[in-house]
RNA sequence: AAACCUGUGAUGUAAUGGUUAGCAUACAAGACUUUGACUCUUGUUGUAUAGGUUCAAAUCCUGUCAGGUUUACCA
């Protein structure tokens, strides 16, 4: 349990440095607040992990915060999506929270700062307000609404929340400085009237606190000591700190600890698109089948892959924390799953392109039970698989001839069906198109696996997994590949995205997979050995077997290939 | 020619002024193999750039270059 001195990330050095200035260890806190507006997907997970990471390295509570203040946006759905995909990561929060439930707090807060004249009510268009801006290079023009009374505002903001106002008609800003280099101190808005039903608070409100108002209060209201999210943010925190500074002269005896907004660099993953926008446009327009669509990158998509939290964690884990932007390859993500699931998957036989191959001399009507190992990396048992005169194997592993690379059966040579016996090549039968549709061999009944002879321990090249004809289970079988043929498929500024989606990003295939999986259930991984490894999807049924890709072996062979 | 942030192999990250710049992935070669998998061994590529400070710089300073962020009644 000795922690390695593993080196600290830059948060974690910062942590480190406010504990030795005299924080409390007890004091740390920290939050994820999703928007519930959209279904969380692997860049999430960063953030997850960082916080909820954080929370597990310090023992401190972390809340599950949802940033519900855009009523036109929020829905339960994604309340209840969002809580399933944390708690299936395997974190735990200790509080759930709603920024909606401060909403009483924002207002009396919003009437103590317009009293001392730090907050006004703008009448004025929104167009009218973003030309008064200015640009990052122009200083802005102050509104003429700008100095009004505080009577003035505090009778208007009253009359906003008790719903005297349509929507558009006035909203509240904070008086700080049309002249900052920093646009969003640029008297930034507080509340808008929004006349929309709120999942949570319903129609007890017809204003709606801003982010920048509610994220760094709501913060402050649950004494969270480090706020961490990704660098985008970066520029609001001299308005966070603005608003948390002045919030805190009124309530510091309550809330003695100040949050510390810091960023990080969220994830990318390359072949992938992350906004949430552009998820719902791949939903909408049916290119997937759902937001848990196994080629989604989103969590509840990666779990229905048959992604594993841990492959996702450890993946996270790899990947670090830092400043910088980054493109991940996904095949980091490939190798961490391959990496869990060659130790804990079960070894099973599938054939995805079956081709017929007769035993000649194996006699017609003998069947016999093999014993296969389950998984040589664990101690996982074994299980029986039935053995006959007819096989199916993969297409691929025949060739009339081939050259020496080639370890497959060909005419003449030698190859060891998987779990039992030596067989050789011997002739094929073709359609009139040319197409093989039989393959006969024989077989060395002296060579069966693990009977100890010496014709068994003859070393063959090949080695292929079959499934016998007779005892075969039909199954669909969804192989995918990636949804964009781009790297970058979101980075042309020339090019829409949608014009790099993969047609092939799905095929189903019809396979013939071994009895003894007729009782897998939904959700099961296995490795199809030479193949990859495969889940259970919740399409199953016990008269219908269907199993997702998850990922390929690697496949040197396929580069050779090439 | 605004402010702020960021530049370490193909990718991601570490080295916190002090040995031949580490680790993982990727790639390549080989060993092993009843999975062309796994495992093992070995190898290839790196401190954006120009100066400066220092006995010593990836690390500190300055300039340059490159990339990113910010101009929503979104979060």
């Amino acid at each position: 349990m000795s922690e390695e001195k593993k080196p600290l990330n830059f948060i974690e050095q910062i942590i480190e440095e406010d504990i030795a200035s005299g924080m409390k260890r007890e004091d740390l806190r920290f939050r994820f607040p999703p928007e519930p507006n959209g279904y969380l997907h692997i860049g999430h997970t960063k953030a997850i992990g960082i916080s909820f990471g954080l929370g597990e390295k310090y023992n401190a509570p972390v809340n599950l915060r949802f940033d519900d203040t855009n009523p036109a946006k929020e829905e339960q759905e994604y309340v209840d999506a969002i809580k399933k995909d944390v708690s299936w990561l395997g974190y735990q929060w200790e509080n759930e929270c709603y920024s909606s439930d401060y909403f009483q707090e924002l207002y009396d807060w919003a009437v103590r700062l317009i009293k001392e004249g730090k907050a006004y009510v703008d009448s004025q268009t929104s167009e009218a307000m973003a030309e008064q801006k200015g640009t990052p290079t122009e200083s802005g023009v102050a509104s003429p609404y700008r100095d009004r009374t505080v009577e003035e505002n505090l009778e208007l903001f009253t009359k906003m929340k008790n719903g005297e106002f349509e929507e558009g008609e006035h909203v509240l800003r904070a008086k700080i400085d049309m002249a900052s280099p920093n646009m969003l101190l640029r008297d930034p808005l507080m509340y808008r009237i929004l006349k929309k039903a709120h999942h949570r608070t319903g129609n007890d409100w017809v204003i709606y606190p801003m982010y920048d108002w509610t994220h760094g209060e709501s913060d402050y209201l649950e004494q969270i000591s480090h706020s961490l999210c990704s660098l985008e943010f970066k520029p609001h925190r001299d308005l966070y700190n603005w608003f948390r500074d002045h919030v805190y002269e009124y309530s510091k005896t309550d809330y003695p600890l100040l949050p510390k907004q810091r960023e990080f660099s969220r994830l990318n993953l390359s072949y992938t698109i992350m906004s949430k926008r552009k998820l719902l446009k791949l939903v909408e327009q049916g290119v997937v089948s759902g937001w848990d669509d196994p080629r989604m990158p989103t969590i509840s998509g990666l779990r229905r892959r048959g992604y594993t939290p841990a492959s996702i964690r450890n993946f996270i884990e790899t990947v670090g924390v830092s400043k910088r932007e980054n493109i991940i390859d996904v095949a980091l993500l490939e190798f961490k799953i391959r990496e869990d699931l060659n130790k804990n998957a079960n070894r099973v036989m599938a054939v995805l392109n079956p081709v017929k191959l007769v035993i000649t001399n194996y006699p017609e009507d003998k069947e016999e039970i093999l014993i296969a190992e389950n998984n040589p990396e664990l101690d996982a048992g074994s299980r029986e698989v039935p053995f006959s005169r007819e096989l199916y194997i993969e297409r691929e592993d025949f060739k009339e001839e081939a050259n020496r690379k080639y370890f497959r059966l060909t005419l003449g040579k030698e190859v060891r069906l998987k779990n039992a016996y030596i067989i050789k090549g011997e002739t094929c039968i073709k359609d009139e198109e040319g197409t093989i549709t039989e393959i006969h061999c024989t077989y060395d009944p002296l060579s069966k696996s693990g009977s100890g002879t010496e014709e068994s321990k003859r070393k063959v090249k090949g080695t292929l997994h079959w499934v016998s004809k007779k005892h075969a289970v039909p199954a669909e079988v969804r192989v995918y590949d990636r949804l964009f043929s781009d790297e970058a498929p979101d980075a042309h500024k020339d090019k829409d995205f949608m014009e790099f989606l993969n047609p092939d990003s799905l095929q189903t295939i019809n396979a013939l997979v071994e009895p003894s999986l007729v009782n897998s259930k939904v959700g099961e991984r296995f490795q199809f050995q030479r193949l990859g490894y495969f889940n259970v999807d919740d399409d199953a049924t016990s008269e219908h077997l269907v199993f997702n890709k998850i990922v390929g072996l690697r496949d040197t062979w396929a580069k050779v290939n090439k």
